[in-house]
DNA sequence: GGGTCTCGAATTTTT
DNA sequence: TTCGAGACCC
């Protein structure tokens, strides 16, 4: 046996020897599930199979890119660099770009991101008129999408009654020709969106059996990872590659699949073994992850799903702590909680930052977090939201080098034609789209054709145009012998974009100037990279590609100092720390209210709370909060069912006390504004206790639903309706984040009161007394 | 045609 | 609270 095969367990190893025919992989989370991909991959070469014609379907580049660097590690073998690996979409995205013109794309053809997907949907709206209220650009992006994964073109949505009848009953009974009108405009505009990267897959290997051969014939070992997060699109393609040599390996974990909001289907996963009779089956059951308590509680939780893969995950890890849940007052108190725990960790067991995850459900939970981070000085690394690439300023510079690689692209067209201003509006623009309809033809056409068209646009403005495109054409030029960065530089010169970005001398003008500045850096960086290594491509057209295709969890900071990390769950997936905070564990929250119409849905939730969990390898901490600040208004908070649903044999239940119902309110007034006049109790004494000792044993056991949420609908009967403190001008008070003031003014009634304080470091503020923690200093 | 201001909606997750 | 779209004024 090869050395490096000593390193499996006995399932793993068979896993990796059963190197012909069609495999699945069943893998629970922590079970070794890379390093059996790895091993494969490995075992394949070194039985003389050629990397040429292995092909592996990650998740994200950053897997591929990882396993990549392994599978060399372990074979010492250069040869590894020409296994196909990556996702599906940068794959296929490569595949279209040879062979897309077969299907009237060209090969330069542009990658619509959602945003560009949005907007061409909303200019199809305006064209037909319809009210934008109704037919929502998002709502129907995301049924589009929807269609498109399950290979429902426009045409055959024309065929299928019930899906018209489905939309008619959703009010919007035009979606098909808003869609076919979708498709044409991406055409017209040589662009495709996500999904179009493997519909067109699809397409291609239909419509021309001698490409799907040749890919066949290339492609003999195929792998994939991930398998319960692929689509019905994404299946029929792997379906299609495999069924010539049915070498095909997939791995994944029912339990983990968290993607069905995208198109992803479970059953792919689920009927394996059904599309191909022969598959044999592994199922790797060894958590090497996580601690006993960690493995047996996310155990507990997953037996509630109903439709599953039957499987037994245990660990031989030592029993480890208990989870602990905790409680807090409200969102910035969660955040205090989470900060202060991490930093005394730090201090006392000096467990580095970066071992830390704080997981939310939601991007928006993000803020309390750094918020709490931040006064505290410890440093932290906030994955997703807006990503860089997704920013203003720099989809603008990409917008100027996705038209100098497609003309036709109309959302960079009209995203640069007047950036900066060149006296091209929007009436120019819409006579500019009205003859480019006619013509059915790009923006970009009608633009060179402004003066033989016919077009009512005025002389003076012919020739702004005319020399828009001037410019694009010189640029296109100078990119024929360029690389990227030259190109990008000179166009960030000549275009008069870096200039006018540097006149905005507001903060957000600084900070958009040193993005674009980043931008630059990156796209250097990129340059070099590509020079040093063989066949690189520094080209304008790869660089697109390369960042179209990014996701958040593929951008690694080149930044060593430890952090914090902060995320939502889905991005944590495939991830694992030493300590993990589970935040905004709470009913509407996480299960998401969108999740409670359906059992699906809802068991969709679960799977994605069973991915929280395991991500720990030592401890975890599940934390709720009393009240939340949400859509610019608090509202009352229940814990979560899932807390209900973990074994309490591995919960440590940090709850200071038992409120009975009808005190809280009061109570909370009091935590809320401390005056003179309010008493000091023995709940409020906890919670200041609370805030200052972190209890490391279980307080008496308490199911968290015992503490019934303040009831809703009861505007009169929430604490913050009633902010009748006794505070005065002239008091002294203390503010937790600007310190000691004196009253100058207190104003407004009820919920709007507010106090003017003259603070002694930070001078005049207008609080609001419902939000501000004012403590008065007798 | 261009810039500023106000108002209203948004928050479930993302290749 | 924050962002974008549309109205309004120059």
């Amino acid at each position: 046996m090869a050395n490096y095969l000593k390193a499996l367990n006995p399932v793993q190893l068979k896993a990796v020897k059963c190197t012909l025919g069609p495999v699945m992989v069943i893998a629970g989370a922590g079970s070794g599930k890379t390093r059996v991909l790895t091993y494969r991959i490995a075992h394949l070469m070194e039985s003389g199979v050629d990397p040429f014609n292995i092909l592996s379907l990650t998740f994200t580049n950053k897997a591929a890119k990882e396993m990549k660097e392994r599978v060399e590690k372990l074979i010492h073998d250069s040869d590894a660099k020409n296994l196909w690996m990556g996702t599906f979409h940068s794959v296929f995205a490569k595949i279209l770009r040879i062979e897309g013109h077969r299907l009237g794309f060209p090969s330069n053809f542009t990658i619509y991101d959602a945003e560009d997907s949005k907007k061409v949907i909303s200019d199809v709206i305006k064209e037909l008129g319809l009210d934008k209220e109704i037919y929502k650009a998002k709502n129907l992006s995301s049924r589009i999408s929807t269609y498109k994964n399950n290979l429902i073109t426009p045409k055959i949505y024309s065929g299928r009654t019930e899906l018209q009848e489905s939309d008619s009953a959703a009010r919007i009974p035009k979606l098909g020709v808003i869609y076919s009108l979708y498709m044409e405009k991406c055409f017209r505009s040589g662009a495709m969106d996500f999904d179009d990267l493997l519909v067109k897959t699809n397409e291609l290997f239909i419509k021309f059996p001698e490409i799907l051969l040749k890919y066949q014939e290339r492609f003999k070992y195929i792998l994939v990872d991930e398998y319960q997060d692929t689509n019905h699109s994404q299946y029929l393609i792997v379906k299609a590659l495999a069924s010539r040599y049915e070498n095909i390996c997939v791995v994944g974990d029912d339990a983990q699949s968290i993607y069905a909001f995208r198109g992803a289907n479970i059953r792919n996963i689920l009927n394996f073994q059904k599309d191909y009779d022969q598959a044999k089956l592994f199922k790797l059951e060894q958590n090497y992850r996580s601690t006993e308590h960690i493995v047996k509680a996310a155990n507990s939780l997953i037996k509630k799903n109903k439709d599953q893969l039957e499987k037994n995950i245990w660990t031989s890890n030592p029993q480890g702590d208990k989870i602990i849940i905790h409680k807090s007052v409200s969102d910035s108190d969660e955040g205090n909680y989470a900060a202060k725990t991490i930093w005394e960790k730090n201090i006392k067991e000096h467990i580095p930052f970066d071992n830390f995850a704080i997981l939310y459900r939601t991007n928006a939970q993000s803020r309390a977090f750094e918020d709490s981070l931040r006064r505290k000085n410890i440093p932290y690394r906030i994955f997703g939201g807006l990503s860089f690439y997704q920013r203003k300023e720099v989809k603008d510079i990409i917008s100027y080098l996705r038209l100098i690689a497609n003309q036709k692209d109309d959302e960079a067209f009209k995203r640069i034609i007047n950036l900066p201003a060149r006296g091209i509006g929007e009436t120019t623009l819409a006579r500019l789209k009205i003859a480019a309809n006619e013509h059915e033809t790009s923006l970009w056409e009608a633009a060179i054709n402004s003066a033989n068209w016919g077009i009512k646009i005025n002389k003076p403005t012919i020739d702004k145009l005319l020399a828009f495109c001037d410019l694009i054409k010189s640029y296109k030029i100078i990119s024929l012998e360029k690389n990227a960065f030259e190109l990008v530089e000179n166009v960030a010169r000549t275009s008069g974009i870096i200039k006018f970005l540097s006149d905005d001398k507001t903060p957000e003008g600084v900070m958009r100037y040193e993005n674009v500045q980043e931008l630059l850096n990156g796209i250097k960086n990129f340059v070099e990279e590509q020079e040093q290594i063989e066949n690189g491509n520094p080209s304008i057209e790869y660089f697109l590609e390369d960042i179209a295709l990014i996701t958040e969890a593929d951008r690694n900071q080149k930044d060593d100092r430890p952090k914090v990390n902060l995320m939502t769950i889905h991005l944590a997936k495939g991830l694992e720390f030493e300590n993990v905070f589970i935040v905004g564990m709470e009913e509407n929250l996480f299960p998401s209210m969108m999740s409670l119409g359906s059992r699906d849905d809802l068991e969709e939730e679960r799977r994605l709370f069973y991915v929280a969990i395991t991500r720990a390898k030592k401890s975890a901490f599940l934390t709720y909060s009393h009240i939340r600040y949400r859509w610019g208004k608090l509202i009352d908070c229940e814990p979560s069912r899932f807390l209900e649903e973990l074994d309490e044999k591995h919960l440590n239940i940090d709850i200071p006390n038992y409120v009975p119902n009808h005190l809280a309110h009061e109570k909370m007034t009091t935590f809320n504004v401390t005056s003179k006049n309010s008493k000091t109790n023995s709940y409020q004494q906890k919670k200041r206790q609370e805030k200052t000792s972190i209890p490391n044993n279980s307080v008496k056991f308490r199911r968290p639903h015992n503490l019934k949420p303040i009831q809703k609908n009861h505007k009169l009967d929430s604490p913050f309706n009633q902010v009748n403190s006794s505070l005065v001008s002239g008091n002294r008070v203390i503010h937790d984040r600007f310190g000691s003031g004196t009253i100058k003014e207190i104003s407004g009634e009820n919920m709007d009161q507010k106090a003017t304080i003259i603070f002694d470091n930070v001078g005049e503020k207008k609080l609001l007394l419902k939000f501000a923690k004012l403590e008065l200093i007798k």
